[in-house]
DNA sequence: AGATTCATGCAACAAATGTTTCATGGCCGA
DNA sequence: TCGGCCATGAAACATTTGTTGCATGAATCT
């Protein structure tokens, strides 16, 4: 018999479930396919739908060492909240130096990044995409290290919207630009932890005016979140290293830049045209050699 | 007012939050951060560690239009249900047109990014990194979307090496910078095709005077990773999309920061604290929540 | 300044929860 | 067949749950 994976309370309970009596290995197996239900639902409620008596799962708990129900679901709730607490936490000790310790730090970083796209929501960038779409301007804003992001972002949405697309803050100070949010228009605001209180006082005042805000953030709470008719989560602190990955902001950047191009249709991409061919006539590019 | 993305019961409390009262913005955002305790652990409970009175959580749920919390709990609990988290496996099923065309058209593009990020090569971006290490001062060039991240990795430089470390052209044209290089300095040069002729001219420049150049390219035969140092490739045109995706050279940016920071020791990290320091005293930073 | 609305904490409420007890019924060994 | 054992369901239990009414205090309006 193999070592039994203690750490799980769904394991204890496979492992008992063919020692206990008929019906508790019923019940117990009733648990087991549906442990977020046992997690979030009530004893009586899975007994119904077990079509069981509620006193089993009582019974079931204390059968494999739990002192009753409560603490079984206590468990089983440990067991499923969601890592807090990144997975990649204890992952560069033991490495320390070496004459590779640099290459394995990259690697760690790319491969904990690459693990962190897939992810991100998509739905909720298809759906702020479409808010976009349907503004009549677009305000942009990220400051300290977000604000590359939200640079990229003016700059590939300038290319086939080029009049309606702003940053915020580059023809005099924020607070002048503040005033100016419509409600017809969207205001993105980029920022994770720690949060700057610029970017909180812009969806403020994108909030206050009635303007569609889209939050590009870390976490669900985070200050700039608040208010926001989008929010766009991704991983900052899911990689190892000094500084938060903005891999998965810019990610998120591009996508949305790209689902507002093709929502845009064909006056979108006879406006990029116009672009390009005037770069081209100002000879920007190199030309591509044959 | 733009329409709220009703999908979530998360998003309904963020958008209801700022127009509540005091106490019930301080719960809401309780909520907001532990949704997972709010939908495992009884309302008392989250009062006590939230520090407010049960009855706050009731009128929460009333507030932005649920019956009760019992109600507000089970819609957390059904949006957290795992049963959603099947978003990766059929995903190259018939896609064309439909509604959610652009939802799969964002998956395919996460999906291809993430499995870019690990074909980057390692080795290279460390050997720049020493280079970094060695150099007396470092310029930094990126142009149209490549700005981005050449402004990320000028601020993530800055914050250890804050007076060694300059984007090209900031103070001025770029022709002052240009026979500003010296042969002790190193030069980052980000670019990918259409190569535009402004970087070009400021890799040619750093090679001409002898500086150290180190090109981020998406080829080895771009123009201005001739005569580079250090070439360090991403793909650029790996993932489906109308812009060329970025999240490598980000991620390049950023490996090549956290190097060049742990080789830099003791003595950039006291830098990288007066810098946080400093921006602390000057209160950029919204103070985080016990 | 007075009146009024509103937010907020406290305490009591009914409903629902997990647990226990008890009676029943089936099973196996004498 | 009888007697002990145990699994099982129904009902009663004490506890805890979410809710609501009420008093207090602060803020707003007249």
């Amino acid at each position: 018999m193999a070592e039994p994976a203690k750490s799980s309370p769904l394991s204890e309970l496979r492992i008992a479930l063919p020692s206990l009596p008929l019906r508790l290995q019923e019940v117990g197996r009733f648990v087991a396919a549906n442990d977020y239900d046992a997690t979030t639902r009530s004893m009586r409620d899975l007994a119904a739908e077990a079509g069981a008596d509620p006193a089993a799962f009582t019974r079931l708990a204390k059968a494999i060492g739990y002192s009753g129900w409560d603490e079984l679901r206590a468990a089983l709730t440990e067991a499923r909240r969601p890592s807090q607490t990144a997975p990649f936490s204890g992952r560069t000790r033991g490495r320390r130096h070496g004459p590779n310790a640099d290459v394995t730090l990259i690697l760690d970083k790319l491969e904990a990044e690459a693990a962190g796209l897939p992810r991100i929501p998509a739905q909720p960038i298809a759906e702020a995409a479409r808010a976009l779409h349907e503004s009549k301007r677009i305000w942009i804003a990220g400051y300290r290290s977000c604000r590359s992001v939200a640079e990229l972002l003016n700059y590939e949405l300038r290319l086939f919207r080029p009049e309606q697309v702003q940053l915020v803050g580059t023809s005099g100070p924020d607070d002048l630009d503040l005033g100016a949010f419509r409600p017809s228009e969207a205001v993105i605001v980029i920022g994770f932890l720690p949060y700057t209180h610029a970017s909180v006082r812009v969806s403020q005042a994108a909030h206050r005016s009635g303007a569609t805000l889209i939050a590009i953030a870390d976490s669900l709470s985070a200050p700039m979140a608040e208010g926001a008719d989008h929010v766009l989560l991704f991983e900052a602190a899911s990689s190892p290293g000094f500084f938060p990955s903005l891999t998965g902001a810019i990610a998120i950047a591009q996508s949305l830049a790209a689902v507002t191009f093709s929502l845009g249709g064909a006056a979108a991409k006879k406006r990029l045209e116009n672009t390009e061919a005037r770069l081209t006539a100002a000879s920007t590019y190199v030309p591509e050699k044959g």
